[in-house]
DNA sequence: CAGTGGTCTAGACCACAAG
DNA sequence: TTGTGGTCTAGACCACTGG
């Protein structure tokens, strides 16, 4: 199975980013079978999400969009203007402590590691709309808790700065009702409906490299499945 | 483009459910087109899930299976043998009534309409997981109000005696919290989480042919989206 | 056995992008 | 104009099913 192959190829990050991987008719002679198969196995990799192509131009190894996540999951639909600006954090804490054991577990590190924990709110439009603790593992993330994220995404940081590249994660959805602090974060009740998303971001090799627990206004929130 | 000819055929009832649709080559004399051309459709729609092939034996339209939706959304893991019961239902309301605006809206009929309105709560190995109500539309379900459905899924219900087919639906989740009555038929306390479902069933044609909103548990409630 | 789908061959022809 | 992906051709060969 040359699609087995080439996703080998991408989930190893032997393929950068936003360059075009080899063309159908490279791809035939490198794995040599013919042009259908290389182009069945290709357009299956984009269904699959791990490629994009664009007629003559070539094939492109596709990256998970994260902040469409939080834009799939909520209603954001304050103003019109379709920009959709980063959001602005409220950093409540950012320290450097031993993980506790349920991070441990989900991190796959020895139990008594060192993380660093950021809890934080996310500001839309102003407007509090997730209340969120990240543990990440200290050895990969030297410094992070002194950097100044209040005006930036986290996943250019780790990319940029740490070398760590987020290419897949596993979100976890949960019902749940706000406490004391997580109401008067969010300007709601206490007792009020939440989301509570929980991420496992991974790089290369399925290893985990961040843990989140995001705590959503259930009044802005929606998920839509089609059934069929 | 002959996958759209297929999907319309089976959209319109025009091939029976569990039974085969004409066989590839069959196909290619119906359509005039190469075999590689059918293959290839008819995998595109096995992947949008509208058919389903075997090996040796055909391909057949598929049924979307309601009851696999609401084992996706609630961890039911009380117990440990496989087998699914059909969940048995206390019915609260069984009642033919005006619709309420909301509900002509979803339905897609007139004001002033008659629907059948049923309130039940749906029990999992005797634990009350669902508090919800259901709205059909009185002149597709003349006498629905009049059957006993403690022990029966409504679906077949819906083909068998009403012969009303559903054959896709959009499911919405949003949060929420108990109100007295649903806390006190769901054993929980009030204000508790909840995950608030709500699905426009539709059939041929998309037409809507019922209307839910289901109420469950948020503490057994949990959601998986594989992010890549 | 005949008939079905599963995988692959070895291209042709077109639309589109970049130089 | 050259090179790219998008769609389709016209099958071959195999594995599996049912009678």
């Amino acid at each position: 199975m040359i699609k087995d192959s080439i996703k080998e190829k991408i989930a190893s990050g032997m393929w950068e980013f936003r360059k075009p991987i080899p063309s159908e008719a490279e791809l035939c002679r490198i794995f040599d079978v013919s042009p259908g198969t290389v182009k069945r196995a290709l357009q299956e990799l984009v269904n699959e999400g791990y490629l994009y192509r664009r007629q003559g131009i070539g094939s492109f190894v596709a990256r998970p969009n994260f902040e469409n996540s939080l834009y799939r999951f909520f209603r954001y639909d304050v103003g019109k203007d379709k920009s959709r600006p980063v959001p602005r954090s409220k950093v409540l804490i950012s320290e450097v402590i031993e993980a506790p054991e349920d991070v441990c577990k989900h991190l796959m590190i020895e139990k008594g590691s060192l993380v660093v924990h950021i809890r934080r709110v996310r500001l839309f439009d102003e407007i509090p709309l997730v209340y969120e603790d990240l543990y990440l593992p200290h050895e990969l993330f030297e410094g992070m808790e002194k950097k100044d994220i209040s005006e930036k995404l986290l996943y250019p940081i780790y990319e940029q700065e740490f070398k760590v590249l987020v290419v897949s994660a596993d979100e976890y959805l949960n019902a749940a009702t706000a406490n004391e602090e997580q109401a008067q974060y969010l300007g709601i009740g206490e007792c009020s409906p939440l989301i509570e998303i929980t991420r496992i971001a991974r790089t290369f090799g399925e290893e985990p490299v961040e843990y989140r627990r995001s705590f959503g206004r259930g009044d802005r929130f929606r998920y839509h499945v089609r059934i069929r």
